[in-house]
DNA sequence: TTTATTAATGAACATTATTCGATAAAAACT
DNA sequence: AGTTTTTATCGAATAATGTTCATTAATAAA
């Protein structure tokens, strides 16, 4: 069923200025019709469907996902954790283990002082302090934590920016 | 056309089990027919088609996306940015401004020595600073920023665990 | 009890998804 | 250049889904 590629690198995947249309009309809506992106487009829907399975394979498309509102399931609190590995060996493992919590969003290597930094929901500080007990001890050589509770989301998604470029078009 | 409602805050919203597996089926994939949910559900589907809209009126679905691969459309560099303006005053004018840069992914009011915390994604380390310098430049009484470059991320969803306690109906 | 209100159903109809053969253009090869 | 191969699109046909609406049952309110 799901037609997503996975573990996808990007080195040549050529993208012309309909892909990238595609890619901002479903990126803004993915409930959008390929009848109705066909009619943007001034394209057969069959055509339309056979782009978005290539842009899947592909792995220009990761995801068709919901956004849900938070608050209306009780995840209120947003929470960001730097976390300090020793030498970044155990990295592997770690990056294994982080991952595999549903609670965290985002896992990134990052510049600076700490190694990791890490995004993550849960519905109370309770069930935050509940996971530092918890799952982050599993974790192999982590030499210290620095946690930054976010007290309000002022806009929150992840919506790309596509620029569509100078692009040899059949306009 | 979009049935989404804005600036909802959730107070009186009620979800019953029906509606909790609705919005995480509609999460793991939003292009999941309303007559998959409905056989999933054992359901009709104009049932279903009730309760989508309801739950989008309600504010629960806040919108559907496509994640796009942020390789797929030159956008590599993502960086983490700490902000801090002068007492927190001029805050509206500056949630206002940064919200408005398409770039900036999330706006954040944290705890701790910094003001904001704003995730940025651009096409180059080149891009970045060319936002500093403008965009930023803009954005009245900040003191000082400080930037986290990520090198490698190695999760990132917006997917929000939820629960389906026997009891989730609190009334 | 009676009356609203709400939620779900099923049938009817509108719209969309998907397949597949045909066609034409572009790429690759000789 | 000429030929083959690959690729992308279309259009028509059919399967499937979306959407409306009158009806019914269940729930809450009066």
């Amino acid at each position: 069923m799901s037609a997503f590629s996975t573990n996808v690198t990007m080195h040549d995947i050529q993208l012309d200025r309909i892909d990238l249309e595609i890619l901002d009309y479903l990126q803004k809506n993915s409930r959008m019709t390929n009848a109705d992106l066909a009619r943007e487009l001034g394209m057969a829907p069959s055509g339309i469907l056979e782009r978005v399975r290539k842009l899947e394979q592909k792995g220009a498309l990761v995801q068709y996902t919901a956004r849900v509102n938070p608050e209306a399931v009780n995840q209120n609190l947003l929470a960001f954790i730097f976390i300090k590995v020793a030498d970044g060996l155990g990295c592997d493992e770690a990056d294994k283990l982080l991952s595999e919590i549903e609670a965290i969003q985002e896992v990134h290597h990052i510049t600076g002082e700490d190694c990791y930094l890490v995004k993550i929901r849960v519905s109370s500080s309770g069930e935050l302090m509940q996971f530092m007990k918890t799952s982050l001890r599993n974790i192999p050589n982590i030499v210290s934590t620095r946690t930054t509770i976010v007290l309000e989301t002022v806009k929150e998604n992840q919506h790309i920016v596509i620029k569509r470029d100078t692009e040899n078009d059949e306009s």
